[in-house]
DNA sequence: TATATTATGAGACTCATTCTCATTAATAAG
DNA sequence: CTTATTAATGAGAATGAGTCTCATAATATA
């Protein structure tokens, strides 16, 4: 399914129109596998030839992490973070608090753990955070 | 070990200056078990005698985080939590979506494979985040 | 193509948090 | 104990990510 497929699905469930905006900061997001915060998003979009506002990068990735085609990422700095999820496996992160790199990590031990904590306590589980802040081996060395 | 010690000996560490405003601050939060706010801490003490400003609820928070008294919970409202370290054994959180409503959860499984992860890259872990968004048995059950 | 409706952009606004700086309080020196 | 030195405080301004408003532009429908 290409990427404008993947996008007029989602607007359409969503009752919401097919625009160049939300195209591009789709195209955008889905080009990259880095974590990036909406401000990269739309200097990228404003560098190249486009001219996507911040409200309209803001308003576009609520919908697409409502619908589940990009992750929102909260580091404590203030600033979210976004990455695409076409084709990519459920992960966490290790985030270093030197230099600010991003890894990711599965345990499916973890995962699990997850789940029984959450019936112990007759809850139900929506979605979790877990953030691994560290020092990088490149930090660690110097 | 008082109150009031354990404050003293935190501030001489850091080189601070010990005073009603930041006692005010460390008696306010290690008097409760909540996970609350730094406008509620900042209210609480406004509404008692004391008039304690907000920039001085801020700045004696930040020394009682470095410094390992308090913990600093953030959920990705906007808004940071705080809940006193004394006597506390370490634990994560369960957060209901619903109703706000905050649980405490520790495994020492998770704990463990936490270390091995980050071994595997060959990092340092410095701290982590574990939050289990749920949706509690009382909301569960409406 | 005309009409109805939604989306966009620019900038105002919000709100938690941080900063500034004149004033006040705590410690050090005498 | 008093003064001098230095740090802490309070009031409110500033910051910055994110949200909202509303006139205009673009899309979908007839």
């Amino acid at each position: 399914m290409s990427s404008s497929d993947t996008l007029k699905k989602v607007l359409k469930k969503e009752g919401l129109r097919y625009t160049h905006q939300r195209q591009a900061v789709w195209d955008e997001l889905s080009a990259s596998d880095e974590h990036r915060d909406a401000e990269e998003i739309y200097l990228a979009l404003h560098n190249s030839e486009l001219n996507v506002s911040r409200a309209t990068v803001y308003r576009t990735i609520d919908v697409l992490v409502k619908n589940n085609l990009v992750r929102k990422l909260e580091l404590g700095d203030g600033r979210a973070r976004y990455e695409h999820k076409m084709d990519i496996a459920h992960h966490d992160h290790l985030i270093c608090v030197q230099c600010g790199k991003i890894e990711e990590f599965m345990d499916n031990m973890i995962e699990n753990r997850q789940e029984m904590i959450v019936q112990k306590f007759g809850y139900k589980l929506i979605r979790h955070i877990h953030q691994l802040f560290v020092i990088c081996d490149e930090c660690g060395s110097k």
